[in-house]
RNA sequence: CGGGGUGUAGCGCAGCCUGGCAGCGCACCGCGUUUGGGACGCGGGGGUCGGCGGUUCAAAUCCGCCCACCCCGACCA
């Protein structure tokens, strides 16, 4: 491609609005431009460089047994229906109607739809196991798009839905996904880890998350240096301190005034936090078919620790929980700051399972500047679920192997989801087994973004020139610039590389040496060669790495063989980095 | 949804407080000089100052409402 009429300009400064390092280049280098929040176009070049990723996701797809199909952006809600989503996922879904009144909805995944194809194509056991795939795109409202096209509202992703008679073909086909992700980030060139996560809205019964590492990242990671241990901190687990042992006390009623937070009150007593016991108040959504209906919850754990909603929601099973408001709170009986578990009703109390091991906690009163002391379990109130609600912190012991836990930040690029028959059982996508007996199809779901995994590309391979692309998702392999004096020999060398099938981003625009070279910098193709006066006097043409500081005049007659050589062994830098992943399930 | 911020040329910004011809740098067009790390000179083109309404002789500027975008939080894959 000649530069001088290639759509899309590069920017001496960033768009304002720009904050991570990913965002600010794509949008300099020209390769993404956004239209609305979370919305954004991609330009030539992150055109070229997403085909090339979902190229990559094709071939490891594929290569476990995939089939490439396509999938409608526009359903009619119907299937939604089927399967409760339309009722249980809320705004994050955006739904319209068409001319005639038909409820429809803009896809944010596909489950229904293949499920629905499923139900019509798979009629026997001997048809199973199968794999379909789409590339697709997706629209999900996000209360809150940001960082260029880390977190966005529009995105294309790959899923994959794996078909089989039973749990062992699932397990399969699942772990044949959590190694075919790691083949196509190692050749995407990026570090990733997995991570074990939630269900979330896809419900299911595992789930795996892929994560890459980076302080822009939102997702809270839990990880063990020591064993490996890996989760997202929505369901991260850890080993409980043992709780104290001492004989249970009477109950106690002291007066604490202006004391509603548990350093205040711990200070005041003179006892640790962990001696206290937290309550907070949620409001939370169930869904029961097309009704809902909302619960007060009062969650309770150790005054040290804070809760994890998503294993509150997991636990008590609900669909949504928020916080509750003042007037919620007033209404369930308990008192902001000073509130117990003892006396209240019509609430859903959740306890956190260290609490019943706890004895002599200190608690309110529910009576605003008092608390009451020897609190215990079972003797002064009971709980309608006892779970692990509590969240992971830094430093908290591994639920493996006992080390201290680290956390980190993390941008999530892929996940993996055993569905089961979550799906299949709803709209009745089943098939005659070996003894003819009707059974639900096992499913399982697996999604990647490609516009994220290219954001997060660029994010591992930049510094302060500009990006650097891995040659697997560089948009070209070869920039070539013509600077004066080198114009007619350029252009021959362009012919030659073009008709060698390489592929050459050709700067024969008339701009000074300073700006083309600024410009390759900053778009960031791994192979620069400049054919000038210079460098034809020197003997050929000048070939530069754009990860490297050296330069090599190579003739021009030796030109092709050396830049296709030098092309393999980028290649085999990245090929070298495969490997077998272990399995954590 | 809560808190904070920003909307003026393609990008970055000044002007607004204290109302009075809409500006600067980069980018863009023409001519000339220059040419290996974001050149220089001369001459040009480009704006509903986010939108609507109000105050005023006069509004980018003051007031009201709305919209969009960004950041933090809530939430989410």
């Amino acid at each position: 491609m000649k530069m001088s009429h290639q759509f899309g300009l590069t920017l001496r400064q960033a768009p304002s609005d720009a904050e991570v390092a990913s965002h600010k280049l794509l949008v300099r280098a020209g390769f993404i431009r956004q239209l609305g929040a979370g919305i954004y176009s991609l330009m030539p070049l992150g055109k070229r460089s997403i085909d090339k990723i979902e190229d990559m996701m094709r071939e490891e797809i594929n290569a476990i047994g995939g089939q490439e199909i396509f999938m409608p952006v526009v359903h009619p809600a119907d299937i939604w229906q089927e399967t409760g989503r339309w009722y249980s996922i809320g705004d994050e879904m955006s739904r319209f109607q068409d001319k005639n009144g038909h409820d429809m909805v803009l896809a944010m995944t596909h489950e229904e739809v293949v499920t629905d194809l499923a139900r019509r194509e798979v009629q026997s056991y001997k048809q199973l196991p199968m794999l379909v795939y789409h590339i697709q795109t997706k629209w999900r409202d996000d209360p809150r798009p940001r960082a260029g096209l880390l977190r966005v509202r529009e995105f294309t992703m790959k899923d994959s839905y794996s078909l089989d008679k039973d749990d062992a073909g699932l397990d399969q086909q699942y772990r044949a996904h959590y190694q075919a992700y790691f083949n196509i980030f190692r050749r995407a060139g990026i570090p990733i880890i997995a991570v074990k996560s939630d269900v979330g809205m896809m419900g299911g019964s595992m789930a795996h998350e892929y994560m890459y590492l980076t302080p822009a990242g939102e997702d809270t990671l839990v990880l063990c240096d020591e064993c490996g241990y890996s989760a997202n901190r929505q369901i991260a687990r850890f080993q409980k301190p043992e709780p104290n042992k001492e004989k249970v006390a009477d109950l106690e009623k002291v007066a604490t005034p202006n004391t509603s937070t548990i350093g205040s009150l711990a200070e005041l007593l003179g006892v640790p936090k962990s001696k206290t016991a937290k309550a907070v108040f949620m409001m939370a959504k169930f869904a029961e078919g097309e009704k809902q209906t909302e619960k007060f919850v009062f969650a309770v754990v150790r005054g040290d620790m804070d809760v994890n909603e998503t294993k509150v929601i997991n636990a008590i099973k609900a669909q949504e929980l928020r916080p509750a408001n003042e007037k919620e709170i007033a209404a369930s009986g308990a008192v902001a700051g000073y509130a117990s578990p003892i006396g209240l009703k019509d609430v859903l109390v959740v306890v956190d399972d260290l609490i019943p091991a706890s004895a002599n906690l200190v608690a309110g009163a529910n009576e605003s500047g008092f608390h009451l002391k020897n609190v215990n379990y079972g003797r002064d109130f009971e709980a309608d679920i006892v779970a692990d609600i509590v969240a992971a912190e830094e430093g908290f012991a591994c639920p493996e192997c006992g080390s201290p836990l680290r956390t980190s930040r993390g941008v999530e690029v892929g996940n993996i989801f055993k569905l089961g028959t979550r799906y299949s059982a709803d709209m009745g996508a089943t098939f005659l087994d070996e003894n003819g007996k009707e059974q639900p199809i096992v499913m399982g779901s697996y999604g990647i973004g490609s516009g994220r995994l290219l954001a997060c590309i660029a994010e591992d391979n930049n510094d302060v020139h500009g990006l650097m692309w891995p040659i697997t998702t560089s948009p070209y392999h070869v920039h070539l610039l013509s600077l004066r004096g080198g114009e007619d020999k350029a252009n021959v060398v362009y012919e030659e590389l073009l008709a060698a099938g390489l592929e050459v981003l050709y700067d024969d625009r008339d701009e000074s040496p300073g700006v083309k070279f600024n410009d390759a910098d900053l778009i960031g193709i791994p192979m620069r060669v400049t054919v000038s006066e210079r460098s034809l006097k020197e003997g050929g043409a000048e070939l530069k790495l754009r990860k490297a500081q050296d330069k090599e005049i190579v003739a021009l007659n030796e030109l092709l063989v050396r830049i296709q050589t030098l092309k393999a062994e980028l290649e085999a830098e990245i090929a070298a980095t495969a490997a077998s992943e272990i399995f954590r399930g």
